[in-house]
DNA sequence: TCCTCAGGCAACCAAATGGTTGTGTTTCGC
DNA sequence: GCGAAACACAACCATTTGGTTGCCTGAGGA
């Protein structure tokens, strides 16, 4: 099972062609990299139960200081995960789903193609 | 542990321990983690395309060292992104969609938790 | 008013990351 | 059998990351 070769593949003898995905490759991979660390998770799943949590409930859900959770939280906000705003002397972070939705796509379109692909390749094998 | 740690939430209530995601947290972090870089994006981009590509192949695709696109096909494959399989004197890189369709559903239980939060706070503001 | 609670800023640190070059070791083609 | 292709292994380097501590500012409440 070598399909390699490009035999239903227009792109003669190269073989990566840069492929559209979804969204900005560059932007949603800062999506992926946002949520690629245990604790910043875990924060985005307190985040999406609902309504904003200030730094300090935050830290209480987990084991590190405050001034960790809260470079964690500026990473999500950098990302575009969550969003922030000062209220009194707190200031309240909260979820910000359109970023989420970008990378859910991404990874939809991934397995979309992927999908297509073993389709041609079952089709080409069948005839 | 510091003894700056703040203790609790004193005025405010508890914040919500609702993380009920789908996958262990830890794992579907890493593959996260994985997609976290725009050349190992890329490289998935280009592996969804459908079959098994080789290292020489991959890298001809990218403005990066042959081994640098070793090093990120590894990460891929200890994320269980990708599996690989030596043929001859090459190494054939495949995607592996399972991880990805793990990764999915966390997003999209995120997403649907997001929402039904959103629908509790509507009913209670109506009522 | 004064005290305390919540957070901002900055320095600092160890470890991981992304990348390179150099040197083997198989495997294929001639 | 020989040379080149494709890769593995390892050392090395600069930068980023995840985390800490210390101190400072600002907003609320008794």
């Amino acid at each position: 099972m070598s399909p390699r070769n490009p035999k239903a593949a227009p792109a003669g003898r190269r073989p990566a062609k840069a492929f559209a995905i979804a969204a900005p490759r560059e932007a949603v991979a800062g999506v992926f990299a946002a949520l690629g660390d245990p604790t910043r998770l875990k924060l985005v799943a307190v985040l999406c139960a609902g309504g904003a949590f200030s730094i300090a409930q935050l830290t209480a859900g987990t084991d590190i200081s405050r001034q960790g959770v809260t470079k964690h939280l500026q990473v999500l906000a950098e990302a575009g995960v969550v969003s922030d705003t000062r209220q009194g002397r707190e200031r309240l972070y909260q979820l910000e789903p359109a970023r989420i939705e970008d990378a859910k796509r991404t990874l939809d379109a991934i397995g979309k193609q992927w999908e297509a692909a073993l389709g041609r390749l079952k089709a080409f094998v069948e005839s």
